[in-house]
DNA sequence: CACACTACCAAGCAAGCGCTTGGTTTACAA
DNA sequence: TTGTAAACCAAGCGCTTGCTTGGTAGTGTG
């Protein structure tokens, strides 16, 4: 466990990956994602960690909100690893390298799961928690545009910010659906590449 | 009505957009895209185009059958579109132009819901018949990757090509959720900054 | 020991689901 | 005019769904 992780648990802003309620956002995640959230029945999420469905409803009030709770803690997590990752970085193509590497991560490592669910099923959450969440992914955003912003003024970057990011979010997020970490293709080589899209 | 259409119309290959079953698949589409093929019910469904749920069963012998429909439909229009847009260009920059502005009003206009559906939906069918699908997706991705490799030979491509193919999906196939047509970024414009991420 | 609290089970309810059924209307050809 | 087939309706069946309820075992605290 990395210590951006250990600090947000301790700190009380994430579930314990190691308590019943973190073992069952994390079965959740799964069944969301190999499944699809609506085709989970709470049957299944039950089995899934040997407790009757009926019980699930002592740790979450509803199905949504374990949906809810998953994307929530996903986007905090990760928002807290890129801004660990840029402060290692000074350049604006090392730290684009950062933000692009943090991303596939993201994707590719513990919380790939969850991420997936994060991309494909908000349309399942009710339109407030939509806009809750939309609102942490604004932050989350935020850190990107700046620094493809950096890039422009260092002359790195040809294309014009918003249109270059959607781009990049679309070319990473797709990667979902091909890339696997074991196989030849390292998650570093691959987000060079990605780099490469957008640096001249 | 493209002349592309009304060939596979007439030639039986695809249903009449005019027809019953047509304005159906349309209506699917729609209600699948917005609102996703499980938490869309077969009553909706009716009600969208004025019948009773049960008499869908009259037209389509289940509620999958008409995903499939839908999703098939759209691959075999725009394999046929891809294919034509092709015929007018010659050299490789000028082919993956087209192949790129192709995929994006294949999501920006007539089968734009549609395809929304065949990304985002394809695993709510059954395992044969998401095997079917894939099928006719090797068929379309085909076009593209022998387009690559002729861009590649001319010094225009140096990523690798299943890589570079791979990353162009997903940033075309994002632009779903951000962009829309009736603003200030035409469509075209649009084709070549994604030309430009994948040619130096 | 008594009390409170957490975590769970067993049972099942109300609602909504996809789909079936039997019958009616409409269109058109013989 | 009659026969046939397509298009549709009204009703509802059987099943699954998310969730509720009432109760119980285990654990720590005063």
């Amino acid at each position: 466990m990395d210590s951006v992780l250990t600090e947000l648990v301790s700190s009380g802003k994430i579930t314990d990956p190691q308590s019943a309620k973190g073992r069952l956002m994390r079965a959740a995640a799964h069944l969301f994602k190999t499944k699809g959230y609506e085709r989970t029945t709470v049957r299944e999420l039950g089995a899934a960690v040997g407790i009757q469905s009926g019980s699930l409803f002592h740790h979450f009030k509803s199905k949504e909100a374990i949906l809810l709770c998953v994307m929530e803690e996903t986007i905090i997590i990760n928002i807290a690893r890129m801004h660990e990752a840029l402060q290692h970085a000074q350049s604006a193509e090392n730290k684009l390298l950062a933000l692009i590497t943090c991303e596939l991560a993201s994707i590719h490592t513990d919380t790939g799961e969850a991420m997936g669910v994060l991309v494909y099923e908000w349309r399942s959450l009710g339109e407030d928690k939509q806009k809750y969440i939309l609102q942490l992914r604004d932050e989350y955003e935020s850190l990107w545009l700046s620094t493809i912003e950096q890039g422009k003024k260092e002359g790195l970057i040809e294309h014009d910010g918003f249109i270059l990011r959607r781009l990049l979010t679309g070319a990473i997020g797709w990667t979902t659906t091909w890339y696997r970490p074991d196989g030849n293709l390292t998650l570093n080589a691959l987000a060079k590449q990605t780099l490469k899209l957008a640096i001249k």
